[in-house]
DNA sequence: GTCAAACTTTTTGTATACAAGATTTTGATT
DNA sequence: AATCAAAATCTTGTATACAAAAAGTTTGAC
C-alpha cells in the first residue's frame, strides 16, 4: 500500500480526466482541488507534474496545469500505434509464449464467451483487458508489455465506447479465439495480423468510432491552431 | 525561455543521469542537490516525479529516489521497441511523407556522406540524430513521432556507443542511402525491412553491444530479483 | 462607448517549517 | 565479539508562508 497523498490524488485525479469529469482544456483549480482532496497544494502539485508526463494534463508555466483530451485525429493516431504495438506483440508471443500464459489466455477467450452468451457486456469488457493484458506479457518482452499497458490504459475509454456498438462484442470474441488458435499454433504471422486488424480503426469501426467520440464527454474543444501545443 | 527552476533542474538531472554521473541504484540526495542547484526542495522533488515518470529513477516511498540504468536484458527489449516502432515510421513515411521532410532527409543523408568522408564522428552523429527525428515525422503520425522521439533520447548513451565500433558508421550510411530511395520510391517494405534491420540489435551488433555496456558506467549493478520492479 | 493605464486580487512557483517514518548509533546483555 | 533494543539522527512527505507573475477590475482620457 502505498501512503503517499500525491499517488493516490495522482490516481483519482487520472480517473477523474479519463471518465471526462472535466472538459477539454479546463484548469485544475490547485486551491479547490486541495481542499476537495484535503490536501495542501505541494502534493497535488506533484500529481500534476506526472499527469503532465503521461500527457493528460499541460503545463503552462505560470498559467497552471489544463486538462488535455485528444483531439479525434490524436485519438486516430493512438489507435493506430496501438494496433502496431499488439500486432507486433503478438508476432513475439506466438514464438515466445510460456505453456502457463498460452492457458491464462485460453481461460479468458472461454469466459469471454460465457460473457457472449450471457449478454454481460462488463463482464465481457473485463475479460478483453485481461486478454490484452496477457498478449502483452505473452511477448516475453517487460518493456513493450509495459508501454503497451500504458497506451491501453489511455484509450481505455474509447474502447469502452466502441464495445457498445451492437454485434461487436462477438466480432470481437471470433477474433480473440482466431489470435489464441495462431498462437497455440505458433502462427506469428497470423497472431500478428488478426491482431492489428483487431485493434485498427478501420471500415465500419471508423464510423462507429466518430459517432461515439461526437457524444462522449471526452472531446478536444476545436482550437486555433496556434494554441495547441 | 522556461522560468521554472523546477524544469531546469529536471533537465540538468536528466543529463546527469544519462551521461552516467550515478551508478546504478544510487540514491538522489535532496539535500544536496538542492544546494548544489540553489533551490529548495520542492522544485527538486517536482522534478523527480517526472524523472520517475519516464523510468530514469525509481521512486520508493519513503525511502527517496534511486536511479535506474537499465540492465542489459532490459536496453536488450528498448532496442527492440525501438526497431519496431522505426520499421512502422518507415512504412508509413513511404506513403505519407511530404516532398519537404523527404528534401530533408536528402540533405542529412548527403550530409552524412560528408562526415563519413572527413572522418568527423560527431558530425555524423548530429546528423544521424536530425535523420531518425525526421524519419519519424514522415510517419504523419505525431503521437507515434513523439513516442518515438522520447524511446530514441532514451536509448541515446547506448546509440553513442555504437558509432564508436569500426566500420560501423560507413553501414550506417549506406543503410540510410537505402531508406532515402525506398521512400522516394514509395516503396513500404524495403523501407520498414531496412529500418527494422538499420536499428535491431543482431549478428556482430550484439557482441559490439555487449562489450561497449559492460564499459561504460550505465551498467545496472546485479541484483537479486527480489530487489528489482 | 472604447481603450488603456494603474491598481487590486488571484494564482503560481519556491522556500521554509514541522511531523512521522527510516536509518544509524549507542549501549546493554549475552 | 556478536546481538539486539532504545535513543539519537537523518530523510521524506506535507503544510504553510511569501514573493512574483498573471488575471481581473477600476478609473480616466479620448
Amino acid at each position: 500500500m502505498n501512503t503517499r497523498m500525491a499517488d493516490h490524488v495522482r490516481e483519482a485525479l487520472e480517473q477523474m480526466i479519463i471518465t471526462g469529469e472535466f472538459a477539454d482544456g479546463e484548469r485544475l483549480d490547485e486551491i479547490r482541488l486541495a481542499e476537495r482532496f484535503n490536501v495542501s497544494r505541494t502534493p497535488l502539485r506533484e500529481a500534476f507534474q506526472v499527469l503532465a508526463a503521461s500527457g493528460l494534463v499541460e503545463l503552462l508555466p505560470r498559467r497552471g496545469a489544463f486538462v488535455r483530451h485528444p483531439a479525434f485525429h490524436e485519438m486516430i493516431e493512438m489507435f493506430e500505434v496501438m494496433a502496431e504495438m499488439e500486432a507486433f506483440c503478438g508476432r513475439l508471443a506466438a514464438r515466445r509464449v510460456t505453456p502457463e500464459v498460452l492457458a491464462e489466455i485460453r481461460a479468458t477467450v472461454i469466459a469471454c464467451e460465457a460473457a457472449v452468451e450471457a449478454g454481460d457486456t462488463d463482464g465481457y469488457y473485463r475479460e478483453n483487458e485481461r486478454f490484452h493484458h496477457l498478449i502483452y506479457t505473452a511477448s516475453g518482452n517487460e518493456f513493450l508489455a509495459g508501454e503497451a499497458q500504458r497506451l491501453h490504459r489511455r484509450l481505455q475509454p474509447f474502447r469502452r465506447m466502441q464495445l457498445r456498438v451492437r454485434g461487436r462484442m462477438a466480432q470481437s470474441l471470433t477474433e480473440h479465439r482466431q489470435i489464441l488458435d495462431a498462437l497455440e499454433a505458433g502462427d506469428s504471422v497470423t497472431a500478428e495480423a488478426v491482431l492489428r486488424d483487431h485493434v485498427a480503426v478501420q471500415g465500419s469501426k471508423f464510423n462507429d468510432l466518430i459517432a461515439s467520440y461526437k457524444q462522449s464527454n471526452l472531446r478536444a474543444k476545436p482550437q486555433p491552431v496556434a494554441m495547441r501545443g
